[in-house]
DNA sequence: AGATTTTTGTAGTTTTCCTACATACAGCGA
DNA sequence: TCGCTGTATGTAGGAAAACTACAAAAATCT
């Protein structure tokens, strides 16, 4: 049903190929982008094999025929734009670039979609359900994902803080009570003082859901792990989308919490808009 | 060459589009999954016209004919998953919703991507260069957003400030000097204190960078408005994406400013990674 | 080296898409 | 209202693309 992953799956089958179809399967690879706008003859010539081997390769990869091949692969060219050039260089117009960032970030969001694991996920809007108070932490740019976060969870009705400072989230973290949360959140997942807070949290019967990259220590001292990676080419030129990454995370799990809390939550947050438009002009809509 | 909006480019047409030509685009708008599987024949006899006329509509949206516009709108329905349902519904289990959440902010921000003016985009580069101050202004949820650029742009050794208060955004506006620049980041546009703060650094002679909805009176009184139009179905269970895109809009802006810079700015950001290095554990990488 | 199996290409068939043309419809002036 | 002109739509036929059956070539095994 789904597009999925073409040419991983091309990858992947070209072992079990013969000659001349691992042919084909070597120019689709090198340039997918290219083969949109083929027919089966160019494709054949350019791959120097006959056309019938080209639905050959076809099949072997699962695809109904030359035309479903094409589409399929169209389909993930446009969802996975990383198949263009993403890095900025130096002669991009501003056109350019702001595609690129786009692009990459999209990239990102696609990928760190697919790997979230949704037992995870649901073990961590449970005990954000049931928590009385919930805490957000995080330094450097994690710090403002946190601010976010906290926001965001305020609408929910939760008893919710963010903290950026060493020495408040410890303080706060000390009067932990068993089942109130803390997401921890880092980009590196090494952090020093986000460590500390998390063993003080644990130590006091809190829960704690983390938000790092795998294997990181931050992720490994957690109650409820949610694995984000995201390859941080720290290049200049290439933007954090992990900051990005993290907030559509958080977002999913508010969507979950929204939906445990059910139909009286309307009620709360329609008061709330409510009262927002009070300060603003016109107050019309 | 890029897939563009196709929905888009068809719902503009179907204006000057004669009748049976419009019947195809309505059922086009109407099941745009389906097409892709369909031969031509197939269209033609559940828009109820014929063979030709498909044709026709084809190259009245701008495609060379029927398998040109099938791929172009595959491609679009690879790229901005909004063509699935994504209002979140009770039944979801969690990989359904989260997958949602991720689709809908990729598709908020493919559509912001296409709607940016690089002309304006590169005006406000220039501003931000040439600034010898630049702060960031925003309330609720784009105070989070405010403290993210600052983070970023402080990065880029520029002298920046974030604020969410309203009367330190009134102080520091009276300190601004010709040149200097403001951000200002609203998803309303029409927050009436941030509309005072502007007012307050143009009549000093403080250039405003406006990131807000088109028409807004905060675009309105910007000197550099950069338009960000997402529809906020404001449903509970819809996420606000629109912190989302306006953090990438400023990730471009990131992006020129280190750009201009030029490698000058490599030397000091290895020097800060440097220095990160020391606040976590393990040291390597 | 010969036989068998596997792999690849040739030639032909079918399907799909597109174009030329004819008919039907709508708008306009008398 | 009628006829004329121009546009809009469908019919039928032709071109091209994709797919299939079969035969030749290569590789493998005995």
């Amino acid at each position: 049903m789904k597009p999925a992953l073409m040419t991983q799956k091309i990858s992947d089958a070209i072992l079990t190929m013969r000659k001349s179809e691992r042919k084909v399967a070597e120019f689709v690879l090198a340039h997918p982008a290219d083969i949109i706008h083929m027919r089966i003859v160019d494709l054949a010539k350019r791959a120097e094999v006959s056309e019938p081997t080209v639905v050959r390769f076809c099949r072997a990869i699962g695809c109904e025929g030359f035309q479903d091949f094409k589409l399929n692969l169209a389909q993930q060219l446009a969802a996975s734009p990383s198949f263009g050039q993403i890095a900025v260089t130096d002669e991009d117009t501003v056109a350019d670039y702001s595609h690129k960032v786009f692009d990459s970030t999209v990239d990102t969001l696609l990928k760190v979609r697919d790997s979230l694991n949704p037992e995870i996920m649901d073990r961590a809007v449970n005990a954000l359900c049931n928590a009385n108070r919930v805490e957000f932490f995080g330094f450097g740019a994690s710090g403002a994902v946190a601010a976010d976060a906290q926001h965001k969870f305020f609408r929910l009705q939760l008893a919710t803080a963010a903290y950026s400072d060493h020495h408040i989230q410890h303080m706060s973290a000390m009067s932990m009570k068993p089942g109130d949360v803390v997401v921890a959140i880092s980009q590196s997942g090494r952090t020093e003082a986000l460590i500390n807070a998390i063993e003080v949290v644990r130590s006091v019967g809190g829960i704690v859901i983390a938000i790092a990259p795998s294997g990181s220590p931050v992720i490994q001292k957690a109650s409820i792990p949610i694995e984000v990676n995201v390859e941080e080419d720290i290049e200049i030129y290439t933007p954090l989308s992990s900051r990005i990454a993290h907030l559509v995370v958080i977002d999913v799990l508010a969507i979950g919490v929204a939906k445990h809390k059910g139909p009286k939550l309307h009620d709360h947050l329609f008061r709330l808009k409510q009262g927002l438009r009070k300060l603003r002009v016109n107050n019309e809509r």
